[in-house]
DNA sequence: TTGAAAGCGCTAACAT
DNA sequence: ATGTTAGCGCTTTCAA
């Protein structure tokens, strides 16, 4: 258990090299590489000698040297652009479970995260991230209000798969759900429960809330309702300012009977603003919500909403990316969205 | 060998670097590098000259060879040991929570997050990991098993700031919450709702829950009660371990009244157990968390449970982290725990 | 099988 | 004020 380095008069533990481990064994430093990247031309018995002797020094590869001289870094960029949202923090709780995933998933094939959020993106933020080196690819959680800058980076660097919506006119590669056809079994479900004024709850300048608004006024149009502008309101993603949105719309008076939220956390916060307003849910107003976050199946009412699984999209995520490294081809995926039926 | 990169001719639009900006701008790499940085010796004409014209070619500076002559990164790294969890997972919203606040504060700095999981941490790994210079500083979410590792480190690596519990014989610097007061506000509490058969959920040896059980018993005993050994049981942080355990102390058939659970997941879960069971929450049994999750206001009935102040907690670290960076001696800061009374 | 040497792209001490 | 130069610590030809 000791760690002290007995014959090693000079203080500075911290700063072993490659060199060093080459003059303890009598060797090169080719010959240490080598040994440790475990070449074939070093005999079996030397490069386990070295091994041990760099082992036992506490040696490990300097990884800046090594990133320079390889031009590659197994590290995996993971970027969340908070392009358009109030908030600074990463703080919803869907993007926390995908950064999770997203770890796991990486770290399971031993490459490591360089988790980096983009608050307020500059012109050529994203190219900066790129030259900068620092990742072997990129995968990026969210369009936010980036799919200029994405498509324009995607024609030029490759290792890069971004989680969002299906857009037109999308050239780099793209996961999601298929945030349409979820929103319509949202919008159809609480017309078939009867309602007919249902409020949207999202800020459509995110390409997915974009994509569910479609798709909520796609199952207006099929049922022959009309929408009512004063119905939709701009919700983002944190629960400030969404708290906020649902109770303007609850005070502006306007009748409504439904809620189709552009993501569980809006609608559970418009849950408690109704429920404080002194409506319940879900005798007066329906609420379904978008995700199936965590918290979902445990909230009072647990919430009805669209499901986004994530275990697989992350898992496609990282899939495709590395196919991507590997210098293949590869095609967006967009997932089947599931009606999850609870309480609300 | 066998394949260039198809379609995208791009081997040298990706490459561009300091010199090509220098040959471009008619002047010597040195006097870009000097222009890049702000150097005060560079004229401002020139120097803004030289930055616009980096900022065109969408320059950006190599962070490997930065690194490596520098000796320094620019980036955290974020440490997750899974040493004795039974999950690969990060999937504790405890967990999640605090990278997501890390990042944040991390990230408000200017530096960029390395975020690492440690499944099964061999012996060196920590050594390793700070060896590989790939991060500045270490922020290890959680002592798991391995405080005598975190000592050895901390005997010749400074900038290291634990997350966890407060243990005899401590050398690096760690954040965290008062474990023991937090156990015993929590199991007093349970006392005074007249609850005598208290069991403890959580596995000891995680340093944090250890204490927790210290806390337990010692409100215990203040109040007069044999601890009964027969109540413990070592449920660990994921749901799946945690809800065995519970179902397998229900059916053991021990009696019991109250639960205090070494965090809200386990807690969470043993309502679930607790309720599919026939028992009502809190009617027949009261139960206390650990934490104060998002979640925890939620659930219903709404949990009781120890609150960790994780906002000030990660700013704590992170600030402490720094000053060690800056050469600082720092020492660890424990916060108070706070009961959060709701319905459980 | 092994070593010498070049150089990845950058910064800074040392000229000038 | 600016250029020349010497590395940072590694990997990999190329030569022996």
């Amino acid at each position: 258990m000791s760690n002290e380095l007995p014959d090693n008069g000079s203080a500075n533990s911290g700063r072993i090299k490659m060199s060093d481990i080459a003059r303890l064994a009598g060797v090169s430093t080719s010959t240490v590489s080598r040994a440790l990247s475990g070449h074939k031309s070093i005999p079996q018995p030397l490069r386990e000698q070295i091994v041990a002797l760099a082992h036992a020094q506490g040696y490990a590869i300097n990884q800046a040297a090594r990133s320079l001289r390889l031009q590659q870094t197994h590290v995996i960029g993971v970027i969340v652009p908070l392009g358009h949202e109030a908030g600074q923090l990463i703080s919803d709780p869907f993007f926390l479970e995908m950064i999770g995933r997203l770890a796991d998933e990486i770290t399971g094939r031993d490459y490591e995260v360089l988790l980096k959020k983009v608050v307020a993106p500059r012109p050529g933020w994203l190219e900066q991230i790129v030259q900068s080196h620092k990742s072997d690819g990129l995968l990026v959680i969210g369009q936010s209000d980036q799919h200029e800058t994405l498509n324009a980076v995607a024609s030029t660097y490759r290792p890069m798969v971004v989680w969002g919506g299906a857009l037109d006119d999308q050239h780099y590669c793209t996961v999601g759900t298929d945030n349409i056809a979820g929103a319509q079994l949202a919008t159809e479900h609480l017309i078939g429960l009867g309602r007919r004024r249902i409020a949207f709850l999202g800020a459509p300048e995110a390409p997915e809330v974009g994509l569910r608004r479609e798709g909520y006024l796609r199952a207006l149009a099929k049922a022959g309702l009309k929408p009512q502008p004063e119905l939709s309101a701009a919700a983002h993603f944190t629960v400030e300012t969404a708290q906020a949105t649902v109770r303007d719309l609850i005070e502006s008076g306007v009748a409504f009977d439904a809620v189709f939220a552009a993501s569980d956390l809006i609608a559970i916060t418009a849950i408690q603003a109704l429920v404080e307003a002194g409506r319940s849910v879900p005798g007066d107003v329906s609420v379904v919500g978008f995700d199936d976050i965590a918290l979902a199946r445990h909230v009072a009412p647990a919430l009805t909403t669209v499901r986004q699984d994530l275990a697989t999209g992350a898992r496609s995520m990282v899939d495709l990316l590395f196919r991507q490294i590997a210098g293949e081809d590869v095609s967006s995926v967009f997932m089947p969205p599931q009606l999850i039926i609870r309480g609300s």
